[in-house]
DNA sequence: TCCCTCACG
DNA sequence: GACGTACGTGAGGGAA
């Protein structure tokens, strides 16, 4: 053991998170957030760690800190007693959202925190103890849980004691002596025997406090009790002594507490330092907190001022300047991230020459990690210019190499700029060392524009799709927003440095000192963004999601992107000329009919047409007291015969068709490659779905006659067809596994049409009528189900509507309890989860508003379906290419993605083959993670064109 | 920039 | 007692 004696005393304060909760919630008055989520408990929890950790300085005041929680789940004492713990009341409603927030606060309060699976907070609290005292460290302990009372040393000058903040009294051996009448090393005997119904350990019947207290003075230990017990003075409490010895010995073994577990973040990471604003602010500023925020500024200006006479560092430094602490032996750990100076974007460097760059290289590979950001002239990747990179080697150490600056004034800095070919080279050599770690924050961009120049990387972390894995649904994920929530910086922005509208201009030109501001801090801010996001992946159980679904999907989407699809710009022009045509005559009748002319595609005027000059019953809505004049009311219109309502309908269908589609899909075909590129976001959808803009190819119209002709214009090239292999009904599959619905797996088991087969469950029959109306039911379901909803699509009474909705749950009864089962989960945790781990938090769960709150109801019922879903097909497309390459197929490529569909290019000949390994990929894309209780079916169709695959 | 509308799964 | 009602997206056009 290391003896610290020699150093100055050492003081570890160990924090009962979780307990302190309980108790705050009682004592405090109800609060919520401006979210409208109960944070009375949580402000309590915040006002406490300010309050330890500004003693800081304070006289044997802590030196060192870590927060202790409980995790949610049983531990080993269950397995020894079933009944453990087993009279607990539900904890309120009020106070459940409020546990993961104690995270929140924790991280925001820059301090460790440790929380392991299967042991207690006591046992951890325990086996820290032991350790720190072993090395001769003074331990507070911030609890009055008694059974923790037990760690006290029985002597004047003992090392540990523990501080009850509510009541603000230290608790030492005399006040346990006081509270039991023995002495700290008898408390595990004394609860042995008198029992503890808060943990529901059983003890002697009969026997209490008192009793306890003199039979253990008497006979000096629990063991010494029970052995003379068959020789004490026959009694009531002698019998029971006898009987219940088991018990007793039982109970002896539940409050021992465990002082060997693992310590999954050393002593040593546990140094407090002054509290940094950067995390702390953003957090104090979302739960309305307003009484620490002003105490924030104050106290860390004296605190810098205090810091400087002494030479020391800033105050807005952390941690220590080890590297994080490690796993031991795969338990969850929760430490700080490395110290990091404050970012200075004057302190980054302009490197102009090759041995500069060679320099950076070179301690990018001491490290073994780098962070690096492209800079180019366009948003989009496939186009875009490169203007210059940035890297980061260590926090603050930043540096941005330009390679192509210089306008029409500014000639003379080309001179001092790295020779374009040689610095590239040198790049790619860096960037494809797989011994070298790649950070950057959206990294499918910046691999989307170097795959121009040659260049791929690997292996990498993504920032953004880490904060995505971490917190999707709790906020964005721009670096600008992630710096300032985790970090406190407010980046420089891009507009600031290249100017917005007319004026703008491209970052190519933007001076180098500026650029080296704006690009290294970049690459800084994503490199500092790591250490934080980096450590809580594996704690916070987003390891799996990420490593093996949406981190391997970054290249294969950055490939996809880069290949496009081919779009015939012929059949979009001849389809434009065609709607345009047809608008033009519809627009006459409509203006006719009207008696005026308007302009159709203004709802304002449309409805002052239909409903004020014309005369027609219309509803006004929402704020802006517009009529509405949506296709539900048109259609309606239509349905009574009104002439102008169909005609109005079928103009916007027109409009909608050449505006979005034959006409913006022309402008994006690339005049290189004749191809359209699509960019797909995969932070987009809360729920782990892809999202795709500029063009989004994920709305290409199929589900009308006259939008399907818009398909026909993606084709194969000369020799070539398209695939398409999507899905069928998988997320009703899914619900089938997920709710565990004995009917619709056999019926999906069988090959049965899955609405056919709710028709007869629930009205008896099948004919048109019923399977539409199953099918709604069916939707409906997944979507988060509710009578008014239900009614409107249906075009019944809501009391009808409840009532096919109680049908439903009463043949499957499995979905029912899912919804509660996940709602119930989602209210206490705070977040879904899908079947492979995918996280979606929903802040509004509890709500006071009902419209937000049934709002993320109905999204948490989705998530885990949807988001299933999305892992599945995510899982399908990491694997792809691999297997087709094993198949011998590699020139088969996959060019779309489209929720459920897959849509791919390939020679004719390959048809067959590569149908056989997109289908295996696609249906085993589960496996080995999870195994659906469902088979789920693969449809596959080829054609000339998207359109004639389907 | 917001709102409305509508294309897709 | 009123609210506003199916989940997840992105894009274009009009109005302010």
């Amino acid at each position: 053991m290391p003896d610290d004696s020699e150093t100055p005393q050492k003081h570890l304060y160990l924090v009962d998170g979780s307990a302190f909760i309980f108790r705050a919630y009682y004592s405090l008055p109800p609060l919520t957030n401006p979210e409208g989520t109960p944070v009375g408990a949580i402000l309590g929890y915040s006002n406490m760690l300010w309050k330890l950790a500004d003693d800081l300085h304070a006289a044997d005041g802590p030196t060192h800190m870590a927060v202790i929680l409980d995790k949610a789940g049983t531990s080993f004492r269950n397995d020894i007693y079933d009944q453990y713990k087993a009279n607990r009341p539900e904890a309120p409603e009020d106070l459940k959202p409020q546990f993961p927030i104690i995270r929140d606060a924790t991280r925001a309060f820059s301090l460790p925190m440790v929380e392991e699976e299967n042991v207690e907070a006591d046992d951890m609290i325990a086996s820290y103890t032991k350790e720190a005292v072993a090395r001769g460290w003074k331990v507070t302990i911030v609890s009055s849980d008694k059974d923790l009372m037990q760690l006290i040393e029985p002597k004047e000058d003992s090392l540990v004691d523990m501080l009850d903040t509510m009541k603000d009294k230290r608790i030492g051996a005399a006040e346990v002596e006081e509270k039991f009448g023995v002495g700290p090393q008898l408390v595990g005997d004394m609860l042995s025997l008198m029992g503890d119904s808060s943990d529901n350990i059983p003890g002697v019947p009969g026997i209490g406090p008192k009793t306890a207290e003199k039979l253990l003075t008497e006979y000096g230990s629990l063991e010494g009790v029970l052995a003379a017990a068959p020789e004490m003075k026959k009694s009531k409490m002698q019998e029971r002594l006898v009987e219940f010895a088991d018990m007793a010995r039982l109970s002896r073994v539940l409050v021992t507490l465990k002082d060997d577990c693992p310590l999954p973040i050393a002593l040593d990471d546990m140094e407090l330092q002054t509290i940094p604003e950067g995390p702390l602010v953003p957090f104090l500023e979302k739960h309305g907190f307003k009484a620490l925020l002003k105490r924030v500024g104050q106290v860390t200006d004296t605190d810098a001022a205090n810091k400087a006479i002494a030479g020391q560092p800033r105050a807005t430094t952390i941690g220590n300047a080890a590297a994080p602490a490690v796993t031991v032996s795969g338990a969850p750990m929760a430490a700080r991230p490395p110290k990091m100076p404050p970012i200075d974007p004057a302190a980054y460097e302009c490197v102009t020459t090759l041995d500069a760059l060679g320099r950076w290289i070179a301690e990018a590979r001491a490290e073994g990690l780098v962070a690096f950001d492209t800079e180019t002239d366009s948003l989009e990747a496939v186009t875009a210019n490169l203007a210059g990179f940035s890297l980061a080697v260590r926090p603050g150490q930043a540096c941005y190499v330009p390679l192509s600056h210089g306008g029409s004034d500014m000639f003379a800095e080309k001179a001092d700029q790295v020779p374009f070919d040689e610095a590239m080279a040198m790049l790619k050599d860096l960037l494809e060392d797989d011994s070298i770690l790649k950070i950057g924050q959206n990294l499918k961009y910046d691999m989307s524009v170097l795959v121009q120049h040659g260049i791929t990387i690997a292996p990498i972390d993504d920032t953004m799709v880490m904060s995505f894995n971490l917190d999707a649904g709790e906020h964005g994920h721009g670096m600008d927003e992630l710096a300032k929530l985790h970090l406190g910086h407010e980046c420089i922005s891009y507009k600031s440095v290249t100017g917005t509208g007319k004026s703008q201009i491209r970052f190519a030109e933007v001076p180098l000192s500026e650029a080296t501001k704006y690009a290294a801090e970049d690459a800084d801010v994503t490199l500092r963004l790591w250490h934080h996001l980096k450590l809580r992946m594996a704690p916070e159980r987003a390891v799996r999601i990420y490593e093996l679904t949406d981190r391997p999907v970054i290249q294969v989407l950055s490939k996809m992107e880069c290949r496009g699809i081919k779009v015939d710009r012929a059949v979009l022009a001849r389809l434009s000329g065609e709607f345009a045509e047809q608008m033009q005559s519809l627009e006459s009748e409509i203006h006719q009919i009207a008696g005026e002319p308007f302009t159709i595609g203004s709802p304002k005027q449309l409805g002052e047409i239909l409903f004020e000059k014309m005369g027609y019953k219309g509803k006004r809505k929402g704020k802006s007291g517009q009529y509405s004049t949506d296709v539900t009311i048109l259609e309606d219109m239509a349905g009574q015969g009104i002439e102008i309502a169909r005609k109005v309908l079928d103009w916007r269908q027109l409009a909608k068709l050449k505006s979005t589609y034959t006409d913006a899909l022309q402008e994006q075909i690339n005049p290189n490659t004749g191809r359209v590129h699509t960019s797909y976001g995969l932070v987009g959808a809360q729920t782990g779905r892809l999202s795709s803009t500029d063009p989004n190819l994920q709305n290409i119209p199929i589900r009308t006659e006259i939008g399907r002709q818009i398909r026909d214009a993606f084709v194969a090239e000369p020799g070539n067809v398209i695939l398409a292999a999507d899905y069928s009904q998988i997320e009703l599959r899914l619900a089938a596994h997920i709710a565990d619905v004995a009917q619709l797996r056999d019926a999906f088991a069988a090959g049965e049409d899955i609405h056919n087969r709710t028709a007869q469950e629930l009205f008896g029959e099948v004919n048109r009528d019923t399977r539409g109306r199953a099918k709604t039911i069916n939707f409906a379901i997944l979507y988060g189900i509710s009578r008014w909803g239900l009614a409107k699509r249906l075009e019944v009474e809501p009391d009808e509507a409840q009532a096919m909705i109680d049908a439903y749950f009463k043949s499957f009864p499995g979905i029912s309890a899912y919804i509660q089962e996940t709602l119930a989960s989602v209210r206490e945790k705070g977040y879904s989860e899908t079947l492979f781990g995918r996280k979606t938090w929903f802040p509004r769960i509890n709500s006071k508003n009902q419209a937000e709150r049934q709002g993320s109801e109905r999204a948490a019922i989705n998530a885990p379906i949807q988001g299933t879903s999305a892992d599945i097909i995510k899982r399908a497309m990491a694997r792809m290419d691999d297997a087709l390459a094993k198949a011998g197929l590699a020139h088969v490529k996959m060019l779309l993605q489209v929720h459920d569909e897959l849509v791919f290019e390939l020679p004719e000949s390959d048809v067959a083959a590569a149908s056989e390994v997109i289908r295996n990929v696609m249906m085993g894309a589960a496996e080995p993670a999870v195994t659906i209780s469902v088979p789920l079916g693969v449809d596959i169709g080829t054609g000339k064109s998207w359109g004639e695959a389907h």
